[in-house]
DNA sequence: AATCGAGCTTCCGGCCACCGGAAGGAGCCA
DNA sequence: TGGCTCCTTCCGGTGGCCGGAAGCTCGATT
C-alpha cells in the first residue's frame, strides 16, 4: 500500500485538509466528524473547522443523517484528471461494444506506481462477481490489467515491484519473481495477458494495452469472464482488438491500420489474425 | 470567467486551496503554475508553496511540459462521492440497454442548486453532437434532464428558478417562466420531458426521472436524438422502463412491480428507429 | 552574442491566522 | 438521572504561513 502516508500530512494546513479526503475511502463513503478527526489524526476542534470550509466549498457534502460524504463539487473536479476524463471519453464506444458483446465485465485501467487504479468498469448485474471497483486499486503483479501496464512500465518500476513481496489473493496468484518476469515477457510478446484465478478462483481475465500518441502504454483493457469453460481463444481478438481501437482513438501511430472502417471494433467473423 | 471566485476563497489556507482546485475546469484541464497563480489570485510564490504540496500527495500532476493538471488521487477520492459512484453502478447497466438500443446519446444526471451536473454519459462517435460533458453543468430549465430535475425538485428552488431570467441557448429554449411552469407540470403528469431543439436545434431528448428508496427523484436519464425525424413515441417508454429499472435498483418502493423477470428493461423487438 | 521576458524556484523575517483545550449543548440509552 | 458520544463555539498564545526579492532556466528577438 502507498508508503509514507498517515505518517505524512505534515503539519502544514494543506496536509491536514488532505489528510481529511484521505480519511474517506472504500468502505469508507460516509463518515462522521469525530470518525474524520480520528482518522486524519486531528483535533476534533480542528477538524471541525477544516471539514465545516470543505464543506461550504462543496468538498463534502453532510447528509441528513449528519455524516459527511465527497461532494459533488469534488467529484467535479476529479472528472477533469485527464487519465481519467480524456481516457475514458475516447475509450467508452470500444468497452462498450466489447460489453454487449460478451456481457460480461470490461475494465479500463491505468497504472499509477505500484498499483492499477481503475478508471471504468462496465459489469453486467448477472456476470461474475469482479473484486474491482471504479476508483479501486489492486497490485500490479496479480491481474490481469496489472501485468499489461507492468510489461509495459519503466524497467525501474518493473524491478521495484519484482524485488518486493508479492502478495497472493489465491493459491494460483503468481508471487514469484521468476515466474512473474517470465509472464511479462510472455505478454510483450502476445501483446495480451491472460490471468485464470488469480485474483479469484473463479474468474478469468484477458487484458491487452492501449497505447497513447508517443506510443507509450497509457492504460489497459480486460475482460473477465467465469473461469469454468472459459475459452480465452475466443476473447483475446476481441479485446486485442479493442484495445487497438482506443489506441487508435488516442492517436497512437502504430494502431493506424484499417482505412478507417466501421466503428465497431467487433465484426461478426473477423479475426485481427494478420496474414 | 468564474465570477466571484478570486474575491471568494476568503484568506484562509483551505480556501486558497479550494481556490487553486477551482481554477481547473472545463477548456482549463492543464494550467501552469502562473496561470494557476493568476486564476486563483495569489502571488507566484505562495501558488508554488501550495500546488507543491498538493502535487506531491497526488492532487495534481505535473506534466511533462511543466503544466499541472487534476491527478488520479483527487479523482479517486471524488469517484467516491455517493452521487457519483454509487448512483453510476446501478445505473449503468440500464444505461447500457438503452445505449445499445438506440445508439445514440445516454445521459445521466443530478441537481446541484440550479444546474445539473452530468454523471454519465454514453455517446456513440456518430450520434448527433451533444453539447454536454461528463462533470459538465448546464441549466436546469433548458435541457431535458434538468427539466425532470426541476419538476421534482423542492417548491423553493423552483420558484428560484422561475424568478430568476433564463438564458436561451436557441431560439426554441424556453424563457417565459410561465411557459415553464407548465412545461414542469406536463413532466410531472407525463413522468418524462420531451426537449425539441432547446439545447441546439439539431437534437431531441427524452427525459425522466429516477427515484431513490424515499421515493425522492435523485437523478434524471434521458437520451438524446436527431432532432430530424424523430419520433418520440418511440422512444418514450424505453426511456421510462429504465429509469424505473434504475429507482427499483436504488431501492425505490414504487418501483417495485414486475415479478423479478429479465434484467434488461428492451425486450429485443423494440426499434427506437423507425420512419 | 547579448538582451529581454516569461515562468519557475528558493529564501527568510515579520506578523497574523491557525491551533486546540475547554466549556457547553443536543441526543441517545440504560 | 447519569453517562455516553457527538457536535459546536470561544479565545489567547504562537508557530506556520505569507509574499517581496533575488536568482535561475528557457526561448525568442535584436
Amino acid at each position: 500500500m502507498s508508503p509514507a502516508q498517515g505518517a505524512r500530512n505534515g503539519p502544514s494546513v494543506t496536509g491536514r485538509v488532505l489528510g481529511i479526503l484521505s480519511a474517506f475511502g472504500p468502505g469508507a463513503e460516509a463518515l462522521t466528524l469525530s470518525g474524520i478527526a480520528r482518522a486524519a489524526g486531528l483535533p476534533l476542534s480542528t477538524a471541525h473547522r477544516l471539514v465545516g470550509e470543505l464543506a461550504s466549498w462543496g468538498a463534502l457534502e453532510r447528509g441528513e443523517d449528519g455524516r459527511y460524504r465527497i461532494g459533488l463539487r469534488l467529484w467535479e473536479v476529479g472528472a477533469l484528471a485527464p487519465r481519467s476524463l480524456g481516457l475514458r471519453e475516447r475509450a467508452m464506444p470500444y468497452l462498450e461494444d466489447l460489453y454487449e458483446a460478451t456481457r460480461q465485465n470490461v475494465q479500463l485501467g491505468v497504472r499509477d506506481g505500484h498499483e492499477v487504479v481503475y478508471v471504468e468498469r462496465l459489469a453486467h448485474p448477472e456476470a461474475v462477481r469482479v473484486f474491482s471497483r471504479v476508483g479501486g486499486r489492486m497490485p500490479l503483479h496479480a491481474t490481469g490489467v496489472g501485468q499489461v501496464l507492468l510489461a509495459y512500465a519503466p524497467a525501474a518500476v518493473q524491478e521495484e515491484v519484482l524485488a518486493a513481496p508479492m502478495t497472493a489473493l489465491t493459491p494460483r496468484t503468481i508471487t514469484d519473481p521468476y515466474e512473474l518476469r517470465r509472464t511479462l515477457a510472455a505478454v510483450r510478446r502476445e501483446g495480451v495477458a491472460v490471468c485464470d484465478g488469480m485474483v479469484d478462483l473463479l474468474s478469468l481475465s484477458v487484458a491487452a494495452p492501449v497505447r497513447g500518441e508517443d506510443e507509450r502504454v497509457v492504460a489497459s483493457l480486460s475482460v473477465v469472464v467465469p473461469s469454468a469453460g472459459a475459452e480465452p481463444r475466443a476473447i483475446v481478438p476481441a479485446v486485442r482488438a479493442a484495445a487497438r481501437g482506443i489506441s487508435r482513438a488516442l492517436g497512437a501511430p502504430s494502431a493506424r491500420r484499417r482505412p478507417a472502417g466501421v466503428v465497431s471494433p467487433l465484426p461478426a467473423g473477423a479475426s485481427p489474425t494478420g496474414g
